[in-house]
RNA sequence: GGGGUCGUAGCUCAGUCGGUUAGAGCGCCGGCCUGUCACGCCGGAGGCCGCGGGUUCGAGCCCCGUCGACCCCGCCA
């Protein structure tokens, strides 16, 4: 092995072209593929520029070359040589010349890596997991990286552009129950006592604009102790913003202009302003509140054509204040029978009592459902823009199971008749989120946002009578299916934001305890303000091509919230748990 | 907590109806090769078939359990 020294490199892999030619060179790299010709030998050196072809034909160093294995760490010293026109490879930046190797170090060994790090197949997660170093090197994980890197460069700029201050919040901070489950830090000073790892820097990003500092944003960690998916990590990153003063619109007005630069550094055209639409019209056209627009097959209410239906299902259903819906599936009138068949065993295991579908064929119409009458059935087929080409599926229940199923059967069937184009970008606003959910566990009302958003103006006087009819300025901006941001003007009067807490069943007493510094704060002169969280992880997966955030996160946690490469979470010496004041349970 | 897919060589996978010696490509090791660039050619090594139990004359294959990875539901203010 060979020293480093004072050597440093005097270009990257990927920076020679024809004007160095007859340079002399230092590269340091990695060796990445060997192509050993026996009397002549090339080495493609890479770091994470690129990749530059080294050559030797000459004693000692063919005989030096001849020793280094793939993923070693090496200098080459040596001048830049064009490349003969035949041998000029258009697949590399640097192919147009090679370097020809004047001396060689080796500066560090290095096992056979698990897979290989040049060619770019396939390899299972956990394998990557384990070894994410070696994952690292690879083009895939390199390239997304940067480009995450680019995008939060490019958000530092527009907002230091308008002003905005990013201001750091604490981790160590407070726990506030509601919402999700929190992480906990035991607190050694304090036996008994805990901070919680913030869930999102809510509360103080408004005291901040309490604090008069207007304008705030933070690429930021935040954590939450739920159960994972292909999006969702327990720590993960928003861009986080708050602004004094603010309207939605004049939120929009901010956001808007931030995603089209995003996605413009992402390589993506996007035109502005985005569509809006409203919650209760995304649960009942798309059965989501994340509508994935770049497709059809919209939900629609078909109870009045079968208004006084025969068939005892549907009939019971709508007497008792429910509903029929359905939704087309296009050129579905030509698919096999054993396929529909198949698209209503997936409604029932979605939840379905059933999936009634029809259809026009050749000999006329086709259905599961006789009983509720052709001329019905025509009609239905009719209104609904099935024609003789599409296949009719309905099901009834309540407006919301019923909304749910269609919604997620939207979904699955897009997918599966490839109905959706991956090139379209459709982003919406989904506005007037009701401001309170009913959970039915617990027997309260819980914020459908968080307790902090304000009621609209015209709900506000109806809080306390009709709270499950309030709507909230609450906003989510919704992607291709995938909720990336998520916000809401706030309350900033102090009465009205007690009485919310009452209504969330928390007493006076306990609003005290939890969030009495921020009641208090609020006392104090607070601005109108509002903000909005972007999820970073999410929208760098989308503008990368990836199906999961850990694509986009350098060190990312399995499903089951463990990280393979450190083996976290891992026990602790018996000291760490006397010093904490804590006892195992079992 | 629930449902689903997967687990065979270092990696990616095949393995028929349960049948006797478990294969391929890549990688790895050895040899040859003066213009390759996914170099090529010749030869070779490499297996707890995730783990535990069961059924069977016989299990990579069937059954039960368990562990792990992934996807979904619940959960995620």
């Amino acid at each position: 092995m060979d020293l480093l020294g004072d050597l440093y490199r005097t270009h990257t892999c990927g920076q020679l072209r024809p004007d160095h030619v007859g340079q002399e060179v230092v590269l340091l790299g990695w060796v990445h593929r060997v192509r050993d010709m026996g009397a002549v030998i090339f080495l493609d050196i890479r770091d994470r520029y690129g990749v530059t072809q080294v050559v030797t034909e000459a004693e000692p160093l063919l005989g030096q070359a001849k020793k280094l294995k793939t993923e070693m760490v090496v200098a080459v010293l040596g001048q830049v040589a064009p490349r003969s026109p035949e041998t000029v490879n258009d697949k590399l930046d640097t192919g147009q010349v090679e370097v020809r190797i004047g001396e060689l170090r080796v500066l560090n060994d290095a096992r056979r890596p698990p897979f290989g790090i040049a060619d770019e197949s396939f390899v299972a997660e956990d394998t990557r997991l384990r070894y994410r170093y070696l994952d690292l090197r690879r083009q895939r994980m390199q390239k997304n990286l940067m480009l995450r890197h680019r995008l939060t460069m490019g958000i530092r700029r527009y907002f230091d552009e308008l002003g905005f201050l990013e201001i750091e919040t604490p981790i160590l901070t407070k726990s506030t129950p509601e919402g999700a489950r929190d992480y906990l830090v035991p607190s050694r000073v304090h036996p008994g006592e805990f901070f919680a790892l913030p869930q999102s820097p809510q509360i103080f990003k408004q005291i901040l604009m309490i604090g008069g500092l207007d304008r705030y944003f933070q690429i930021v960690k935040c954590f939450r102790d739920e159960d994972l998916r292909a999006d969702r990590q327990p720590e993960f990153t928003q861009v986080d913003v708050e602004i004094s003063f603010a309207s939605q619109a004049l939120v929009f007005s901010l956001i808007e202009p931030l995603i089209a630069e995003i996605f413009t550094v992402g390589g993506i055209e996007i035109t502005t302003p985005f569509r809006t639409m409203t919650y209760a019209e995304a649960v009942a056209r798309y059965g989501s509140d994340k509508p994935d627009l770049r497709f059809g097959m919209e939900i629609q209410d078909l109870g009045a054509v079968f208004a006084d239906t025969p068939f005892g299902p549907v009939r019971e259903a709508l007497a008792s204040g429910g509903v029929l819906r359905g939704l087309v599936v296009p050129g579905g009138a030509k698919i096999s029978r054993a396929e529909v068949d198949k698209i209503v065993a997936e409604a029932i295991e979605m939840g379905a009592g059933g999936l009634l579908w029809a259809r026009q064929t050749d000999k006329g119409l086709a259905t599961s459902a006789k009983a509720m009458g052709e001329a019905a059935l025509t009609r239905a087929l009719e209104v609904s823009g099935a024609g003789t080409d599409g296949l009719l599926v309905m099901t009834a229940g309540t407006e919301a199971q019923v909304s749910k199923l269609l919604g997620a059967l939207r979904l699955s069937l897009a997918k599966r008749f490839n109905l959706v184009d991956p090139t379209r970008f459709e982003f919406l606003w989904v506005v007037d989120f009701p401001l309170l959910d009913w959970a039915e566990d617990e027997q309260r009302w819980v914020a459908m946002h968080h307790p902090f958003t304000a009621p609209s103006d015209a709900d506000l006087p109806r809080m306390t009578e009709a709270p499950g009819e309030v709507t909230a300025k609450a906003y989510d901006l919704v992607l291709n299916g995938s909720e990336i941001g998520g916000g809401s003007i706030r309350i900033h009067d102090p009465e009205v934001q007690r009485q919310l807490f009452r209504l969330l069943g928390i007493s006076d007493e306990d609003a005290k305890l939890r969030f009495g510094f921020f009641i208090d704060a609020l006392e104090y002169g607070t601005p109108p303000h509002g903000g909005i969280a972007l999820g970073l992880d999410r929208i760098v997966a989308l503008l990368a091509g990836e199906p999961s955030i850990r694509d986009v996160i350098a060190f990312p946690k399995t499903a089951a919230a463990v990280d393979l490469m450190s083996d976290a979470p891992s026990t602790v010496d018996a000291r760490q748990w006397k010093e904490l004041h804590l006892k195992p349970l079992a």
